[in-house]
RNA sequence: GCGGGGGUGUCCGAGUCAGGUCAAAGGAGGCAGGCUUAGGACCUGCUGCCAUAGGGCUGCGUGGGUUCAAACCCCACCUCCCGCACCA
């Protein structure tokens, strides 16, 4: 196929004259664009080259308007996902080595040496290069890495050291839900059930026993407090009495071993069975005042700590329960309580909530008609409360000091201050049972001793916010989102236990986790030229040599001696640093907004001064296949090799551009590759016959046209790749500019001008950071010097802008258009069409009209006096004043743009420019063209339409 | 729940910030014709409804408002998509 052999072609001439390989260059301006290195679990696919290829038409833009540009490329391998897949092949398992081999294409030979994930992380990267490269990507690839590397984890410990140094980086704890099993957390990818769930924080209300020892009673609504009327505890359930930390507490066996999880030490001292505590009585903490523990068979001994209290005036369940003891008092006769005094028990109303009398639970269990505890209604009627008291509840004057507070506003204060006082402690749960992939039940586990990056300090975010307004930000509504992000960043802990990677420099035992390594190694790119030529060995990488190289402090001839890196090597890697940062562009999809695009800015400003941190960041959306996200396992992965194979890569990237802008998810069809494929053979071949037959010398008022709309053209297309709509710019250069070719040859019809030529020569470069390959072709077979790639990026002409011929076509539009309505509405078929154009009076009133309009209220007396003194309107004066007073009324409605536009199109030469167009439009109606003037006394005009004729408006009589 | 982004013709999608050239760009699809041995290629025309004169009607999620004028501004509502963490 012709397309992919012109592919190769370019690509070779390219890496040939190594015209991507950028150097600084004191006399350029720089350009730095960024990818986010993709994940080598898999080949490069669709999705990657989405995104790169709105980087690299960018940067092929930028590269044309003479700017110095460098766009690096690398891979990213730290992680836990390749380990994971590698395990998955050691293991055997089969449907996963399907899919490798169905779906990447790796072939058996290779598939077994999976077992080592760097083996198949060096696969997948020898593959996606020479997808990469042959997608046309205009990388300089002597910089690459992996990030695995000796040199580059030299590179990530330095900047973690740093960090570290800073004060930017705690140890802390941290809960995750955890395989007891498998004894690492377990992610949503590792999770047979439960994805989504994550650990909830629960408040323990310690009651009080009457022998010593607490209850902690787990809630989510610790305000509920102030209406307890009684404990819950589920008498057929096991118990334990245990040493919790320096206190005696009872929960329920489940509790005691989840705690233990959770930084608590506990020590077992006996088991017992619910009932044996049902009948006591325990002390509230807030109100000292004694209840009972009453037996609850709904409460779940595996959920929290086993132990509830019953606020029964705003709580279905509470109330549900308590209604079934009072209802059935022998219930509660093997217990040892009095009946009578379970009756006695009243709910406590104590949150006011608008729409509800005094007892929520009550009232909405009646509405709901929920019959008992058991009742699967009782969920709901619990939801519908909770949120109805949450949003709009307001505590009531029995709350203590928090009466009058709303529910909202006190939650976390009232927490803060129960835990202070001794009163509360809290622990972790999961709200929804999660399992493991190896089927074991999960728990949440804090872990101790994490290390954290200190993204919540609000001064570090103030940083980033400040770096985050000098920014420009496409497209300009994902600034809201990077703001929100901003603010609800908290802690992150940047190491793990497994998967690649750097370890932690000064915590043997973790590793730098992936997102948290990956956020400045745009600066390994401008060095790492150097340590790749030289052959820099890691451990040469110290601390003083980046420091040298990144901010240039140290005495070099002491670092070069300490290091082993020769004076003149630092030197070059300093300048290479100063001379490309900082990153002018990065390019990714929305889903890293909320954490690499985010963590990016945040470690820059903390690493780097102000005038390192990054200019602009690029969002796109994410790629979806038919409409689906793309899995692997759904079996609609798309290769960026496949498609570059049956479509050429012109046609993949344009299309793929083509397909959204903006956060749009683009969808990828191939129907649509394949139809982008087509015009762009027919734009070739369209550019190949021009190149043959233009050889007339002409230049009319068309060829005036067609170069002032090429100037228009010219800067859209630069206006909105400037703005990374790169869409748009797309859609302006192949579709709106073939257009105007399309209207000027059939507009004029005969041979081809030459001007065809240089119009050409404009158009192809508007196309070459799309289509670069086929453009590159063409340029050449123009006998253009090599390479469109580095040709000058067009300038639009003011002087060739030419409001006069502009005017005159869309008169001719203007004119198509009406003469059709005409005859759709009277359904003649046209023998002769008779144009009358307006008067030269007529111009004269609309021009001046328009001219008053320009400094404000047109007075329609004023004008008339005016008119009066003029020579060749009298005895037509009545005529006059009539069209004025329509004139303007009209121009009082045209939006100021297009009355400017008018007066720059001026008084058109309609007659001329209609009869010129005579043979054309004849042609397209089929019909016999008549001009007249409206002046023309001799006119042909048998239903008298000739007065009817305005400027920019033809009258027009058809027969 | 919290946060972010949307809803435009058969479909995709521009237009909304700065209201008026907006029955609404461009593309795709459909229809008709041309070119061709043929074509999923290419070219030309049509593609909301009504109308024997360039007009009228309906119309940009729904309802209301502001205005001489609303896809665009304001209010309310409905609805869809995405992210919510230790994972790339």
């Amino acid at each position: 196929m012709f397309l992919r052999e012109i592919e190769r072609k370019w690509q070779e001439a390219w890496e040939k004259a190594g015209i991507f390989e950028a150097n600084p260059d004191s006399c350029k301006e720089k350009f730095f664009v960024t990818f986010p290195y993709p994940y080598m679990n898999g080949p490069l696919h669709v999705g990657h080259a989405f995104t790169a290829s709105r980087v690299d038409a960018y940067a092929r833009f930028k590269r044309m308007q003479g700017y110095n540009v460098l766009f690096p490329w690398a891979w990213h391998w730290t992680g836990q996902p390749l380990t994971g897949a590698s395990q998955r092949v050691a293991k055997g398992d089969e449907a996963f080595i399907r899919v490798l081999r169905e779906v990447d294409g790796v072939p058996e030979e290779e598939l077994r040496k999976f077992v080592d994930p760097n083996y198949m992380a060096t696969y997948y990267t020898n593959e996606s290069r020479i997808a990469a490269k042959r997608a046309g990507f205009s990388v300089d690839w002597r910089r690459e890495f992996n990030t695995i590397m000796p040199t580059f984890r030299k590179f990530v410990e330095w900047q973690y050291n740093s960090l570290r140094a800073k004060g930017y980086v705690t140890k802390g704890t941290h809960p995750v839900v955890w395989c007891p099993k498998c004894k690492s957390p377990t992610g949503d990818h590792d999770r047979q059930e439960g994805e989504g769930v994550t650990p909830e924080e629960y408040t323990l209300i310690k009651f009080k026993l009457e022998e010593d020892a607490y209850l902690p009673a787990a809630t989510l609504r610790p305000e509920t407090i102030y209406g307890v009327t009684n404990i819950w505890i589920n008498p057929d359930a096991t118990y334990v009495e245990a040493r919790v930390n320096d206190e005696i507490w009872i929960t329920s066996e489940k509790a005691a071993e989840k705690l233990k999880e959770q930084g608590k030490t506990v020590k077992i001292k006996r088991k017992l069975k619910g009932r044996e505590l049902v009948g006591k009585n325990f002390e509230n903490p807030v109100a000292k005042e004694k209840l009972p523990i009453l037996p609850g068979w709904f409460v779940d001994p595996k959920h929290a700590t086993g132990i509830v209290y019953s606020v029964p005036a705003h709580a279905p369940y509470d109330w549900l329960a308590l209604k079934d003891l009072q209802e059935k008092p022998e219930t509660l006769r093997e217990f040892g309580l009095d009946p009578e005094n379970v009756k006695k028990i009243k709910p406590i109303s104590m949150i006011k909530v608008e729409g509800f009398s005094e007892y929520p639970a009550i009232e909405i269990v009646k509405e709901l008609d929920v019959k008992d505890q058991y009742d699967s209604k009782a969920e709901e009627a619990t939801k519908i409360i909770y949120k109805k008291e949450f949003h709009s509840g307001v505590l009531k004057e029995n709350c203590m000091e928090y009466s009058g507070k709303t529910v909202q506003n006190v939650k976390e204060i009232l927490i803060e201050d129960f835990r202070r006082r001794g009163i509360a402690d809290f622990m972790y749960d999961l709200p929804q049972p999660v399992v493991c992939r190896c089927l074991t039940p999960c728990i949440v586990k804090v872990l101790q001793d994490q290390w954290f990056l200190k993204y919540s300090d609000p001064e570090w975010k103030e940083k980033v916010r400040e770096a985050l307004s000098r920014m420009k930000i496409y497209p300009k509504t994902a600034t809201q989102w990077f703001l929100a992000v901003i603010d609800w960043l908290k802690e992150w802990a940047c190491a793990r236990r497994t998967g690649l990677g750097t370890p932690l420099p000064w915590c043997p035992g973790w590793i730098i986790e992936t997102l948290s390594d990956s956020t400045i190694y745009m600066a390994f790119y401008t060095i790492n030229k150097q340590i790749r030529r030289h052959d820099i060995k890691p451990k040469m990488l110290t601390k003083e040599v980046f420091n040298y190289i990144f901010y240039g402090k140290g005495i070099i001839e002491k670092i070069a001696l300490k290091s082993g890196i020769d004076t003149k090597i630092l030197e070059e890697m300093r300048k290479e640093f100063s001379y490309w940062y900082p990153v002018d562009l990065r390019v990714s999809a929305k889903e890293l907004v909320p954490n690499h695009l985010t963590f990016f800015i945040f470690q820059h400003t903390a690493l780097f001064p102000p005038e390192h941190w990054p200019k602009a960041i690029g969002v796109n959306g994410m790629l979806m296949i038919k409409g689906k996200q793309m899995h692997k396992s759904k079996g609609n992965f798309v290769p960026t090799k496949t498609v570059i194979e049956e479509y050429g890569a012109d046609a993949m990237r344009c299309a793929l551009i083509l397909s959204s802008e903006g956060m749009d998810d683009p969808d990828w069809r191939n129907e649509n590759a394949r139809d982008v494929k087509n015009k762009l053979v027919s734009f070739y071949n369209f550019t190949q016959t021009i190149n043959e037959n233009a050889k007339s010398d002409e230049i009319g008022h068309l060829e005036k046209w067609l170069m002032s709309k090429l100037q228009h053209r010219i800067i859209e297309v630069t206006e909105n790749l400037e703005e990374m709509k790169m869409r748009t710019a797309l859609e302006i250069a192949l579709f709106e500019i073939w257009n105007d070719f399309r209207w000027y040859m059939n507009r004029r019809g005969g041979e081809d001008t030459k001007i065809l030529k240089d119009t050409l020569k404009i158009w192809v470069k508007l196309l070459a950071p799309f289509a670069p390959h086929i453009c590159e072709e063409i340029w050449d077979g123009m006998k253009e010097k090599p390479f469109i790639s580095l040709a000058e990026w067009p300038k639009a002409n003011e002087e060739s802008i030419n409001a006069q011929a502009e005017g005159n076509e869309s008169l001719i539009k203007e004119v198509i258009e009406d003469t059709l309505n005409i005859l759709k509405a009277t359904k003649i078929t046209p023998q002769k069409i008779c144009y009358y154009t307006a008067s030269q009076w007529k111009w004269k009133i609309y021009m001046k009209i328009l001219e008053k309009s320009r400094k404000g209220e047109v007075k329609l007396n004023e004008i008339m006096r005016e008119l009066a003194a003029e020579e060749d309107l009298r005895g037509k004066l009545k005529e006059a004043a009539k069209f004025t007073s329509k004139v303007v009324q009209e121009v009082g409605r045209t939006p100021e743009k297009r009355r400017e536009t008018l007066l720059k199109i001026g008084i058109l030469k309609e007659k001329e420019v209609i009869d010129d167009a005579k043979g054309f439009l004849a042609d397209k109606f089929k019909a016999c063209i008549i001009v007249f003037s409206e002046d023309a006394r001799d006119k042909y005009d048998p239903k008298l339409k000739a007065k009817l004729s305005v400027p920019f408006r033809p009258a027009i009589y058809i027969e």
